[in-house]
DNA sequence: GTCTATAACGAGATAGAC
DNA sequence: GTCTATCTCGTTATAGAC
C-alpha cells in the first residue's frame, strides 16, 4: 500500500538517522531501516532532502502532542523541569529530539532544511510559553520576563543537552541537576513576602531609570 | 613545509565544516578549502575522522583562549552575560562553535569522535566555572548552587542557542534578550537587604527539611 | 613531502520491466 | 506502486612516480 510505504519511509528516515546521523543518512541506509526498495525514496519523496523534512515533521509533531497535556498541567517551575526530565528521560529510548539536533545540524547549511527545522522546533514554542505564562501570571515578576523568548531559549539549551548528553552523559546530568537547584531558588524568590518585593520594584526600577 | 601543510589542513577543515556542515565535509572539500592535494590528508592524519579531531581541538582551544581573560575579568552575572554576548556576536562571522556544534552533532554516532569532541567541549568548563565561582562567593546562594553543573549547562546551552541561530536568527535573538532579563532579575534578588536574605535562608531551610 | 592515478565503493537519481 | 539495473559522481584510501 501506498500510505504505508510513505509511512515505513519515514519511520525509516528516523531511525537511520537515530543510528547513523545526519551524515550518514543516505536513500539506501533510510531504504534499509525502512525495509523497502532504495527507488521508493524517490518515488514517493521526490529527494532524500523533502523525505528528511517530511520525517523531522512527523517526529515533532507526534513528540509534542505526547507532552502537550503534561505541559497544560504544569503549574509550578519545578513541575516543568519535572516534564522537561522526564522528557529527557524518554528521549533516551526513542530519540526524537535527539533527531531534532540532526536535523539542526544538518540545516546549518541547507536554506532548505533550515525552514523545515525552524518549523519543526517553532512546534514546542507555543506549549512551553503557555506553560510558562502560567506559572507565571499569578508573579510580580511577569511584567519583567518575556515568556516568548524564554520558550524559545528553554528549547534550544534542551537541544543543546541532549546533544551533550550523547557525549558526556555524567556532565549533562550535572547539568540538568544544577538547573534544577536554580528553580527551586527561582520558586523560593518568587514566594517571597510583600516587604521583599517592594525592594525588589524599588531596586529594578532604580535600575530601569538609572 | 610539513607543519605549515598541517596547519593549512586544519584550517581547511574548519572551514569546510563551517560551508557544509559535518555531513557535507570530506577529504576533498577540506583539501579544496585548504589548498593542498586530496592525498596528504591521508599521509598527515591518516583518517578524515583523526583530522576533524585535531582540527576541532585547535579550534576550541584558539577560542577558549581569546575568551579566558575576558572571563576572568568577570565580575557580574551581567558581565558575564556580555561576554556571552560577544562570543555570540564574533562566532557570527569566525564560527567556532559552530563548528564543535557540528562535531557534536556528528559524535552522536561515533564513539571515537565523542571522546574528542567531548574533550573539546570541556575546555570551556573550566574558565566558566570559574567565573561562575567567582560572581557567587560573595553571594549567599553560593552554598546553594553547583558552579560545576551550571558550567555544563550554560555551554550546552549556549551551543543549542548557536544551532538554533542557524536556522531562525530572529528567534534566538528573543531567547538572548529574555535571558538577558532573567540575568538582571538574578542579580537584583542576589543583592537583596539582610531582611529579604533571611526570608530567603528560612525559605530555603523549610524545603530542605520539608 | 607532495604529486597523479586508480581501486573499491556508496551516493543521488533515473529508466524501464513488471 | 514496486522492482532491477544502471548512470554518474563523490567518497575513502592506497600505490607509486617524483
Amino acid at each position: 500500500m501506498a500510505e504505508d510505504t510513505r509511512q515505513r519511509l519515514i519511520d525509516g528516515t528516523l531511525d537511520a538517522i537515530r543510528r547513523h546521523g545526519i551524515a550518514g543518512t543516505s536513500a539506501r541506509t533510510i531504504a534499509t531501516a525502512a525495509g523497502v526498495n532504495q527507488a521508493l525514496v524517490f518515488y514517493h519523496f521526490g529527494t532524500v532532502h523533502d523525505l528528511l523534512k517530511a520525517a523531522s515533521l512527523a517526529a515533532t509533531e507526534a513528540r509534542v502532542a505526547a507532552f502537550r497535556n503534561r505541559l497544560a498541567a504544569v503549574t509550578s517551575l519545578r513541575e516543568l523541569l519535572a516534564v522537561g526530565r522526564e522528557l529527557h528521560a524518554e528521549e533516551r529510548t526513542l530519540g526524537n529530539v535527539a533527531v531534532l539536533a540532526q536535523m539542526l545540524a544538518g540545516a546549518q547549511t541547507d536554506p532548505q532544511l533550515a525552514a523545515a527545522t525552524a518549523g519543526a522546533l517553532r512546534l514546542w514554542f507555543a506549549p512551553i510559553e503557555q506553560a510558562l505564562a502560567r506559572l507565571l501570571d499569578s508573579s510580580p515578576l511577569a511584567e519583567l520576563l518575556d515568556t516568548r523568548g524564554l520558550a524559545r531559549a528553554a528549547s534550544a539549551a534542551f537541544i543543546g543537552l541532549e546533544l551533550f548528553e550523547g557525549v558526556d552523559p555524567d556532565g549533562a546530568a550535572q547539568a540538568l541537576d544544577a538547573v534544577e537547584r536554580l528553580a527551586i531558588l527561582a520558586e523560593v524568590v518568587d514566594d517571597l513576602g510583600p516587604v521583599a518585593r517592594r525592594t525588589l520594584r524599588a531596586k529594578l526600577k532604580r535600575r530601569d531609570t538609572g
